[in-house]
DNA sequence: ACCTTAAATGTTATATTATAACATAACATT
DNA sequence: AATGTTATGTTATAATATAACATTTAAGGT
């Protein structure tokens, strides 16, 4: 029994037909600047380039692959310097680790803190974040029958995207 | 709107006061036993030792800390040793992992197949797992809105158990 | 019992992911 | 400029997981 209707939104969806990754990209970047200035947090050159390259598809990367990237630009990177970045960037909410790759993509709305729900397509890799109300009110409400509080829940779905499906009739 | 109580199942409670975990563990290798059996697999002895470690509490359990145990008993012990047991055990469904932890729970069913959705509480490391329908049937309907099509979700909850939370008052 | 084959385990090496610890550099405040 | 703080550089190592191939064990047919 639902009082009111619950918000449920589509932080980051798969990308459609025709999607210009490179508007999105922009996008992103700009936000995480506002977004840090807003909160007196420090978006650095490294920083800011290290949510590009994880930015760089809709699918995870790794962070090895990320610092791969970073000792072609600066023979000085090293493991920490990917981690540090990367633990910033999971603390502001720019980006998201998706625990069961162990790989991590941006996040299209990290102006409002929140951890959403992952939606993994098996085929193409791609990830969608939705974050809806209703899932964690029914999980919350579960986890209470139980007298469990929740802090905090990791939701990450596998199986194939619209596109994919439709391709493998 | 539900067409039927969906059923809702706690697979593996938190453990209660007085909890023999004695017994709690004899009745998961005996359940392992008989399920192995009735499906024709083999519960090895190394198997069903990795197992009963596994089972050692409700905490999960990491690799390396069945391998330390294994190699006490056993010197030609090495990472495949554990790690072929657990893919064993993960895919006969007596063993879960919990992937926010790289670690591993015993099931408390595994004679019936599924993913549950687990609990963990922060404070004292306890895990519980419930089955339930009703969180699934949701995912999925809030899935298809996007055009995705589920096979397999990974939900995992972190927060304070019912005990921890009336010590912490 | 003997042979054959498949499954399980042993063994060595290496890949992948992540953190510890301490030094230096950049930045902000006074 | 002096100071404290934050970020980055640097080296080393810890923790998790798999590859590849050899050997042993178990199952099934003759
Ligand atoms: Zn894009
Ligand atoms: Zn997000
Ligand atoms: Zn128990
Ligand atoms: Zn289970």
């Amino acid at each position: 029994m639902k009082k009111h209707k619950s918000h449920s939104r589509v932080l980051m969806p798969f990308k459609e037909n025709g999607h210009s990754h490179k508007k999105c990209l922009d996008s992103a970047l700009i936000t995480a600047e506002k977004t840090c200035l807003a909160r007196g947090v420090r978006l650095t050159r490294l920083r800011r380039r290290v949510l590009e390259l994880v930015w760089g598809s809709h699918e995870p990367v790794k962070a090895y692959d990320i610092l791969d990237k970073l000792r072609d630009e600066h023979s000085g990177s090293a493991p920490p310097t990917v981690y540090r970045a990367l633990d910033f960037l999971r603390a502001e909410g720019m980006v998201h680790k998706i625990e069961s790759l162990t790989a991590y993509v941006g996040c299209g709305e990290p102006e409002h803190r929140h951890i959403g729900q992952f939606l993994i397509c098996r085929a193409c890799g791609a990830v969608a974040e939705m974050d809806d109300a209703e899932v964690r009110e029914l999980l919350a409400e579960k986890a209470d029958t139980l007298g469990f509080h929740i802090d905090r829940e990791m939701i990450e779905i596998k199986g194939l995207c619209a596109a994919c499906l439709t391709e493998n009739i």
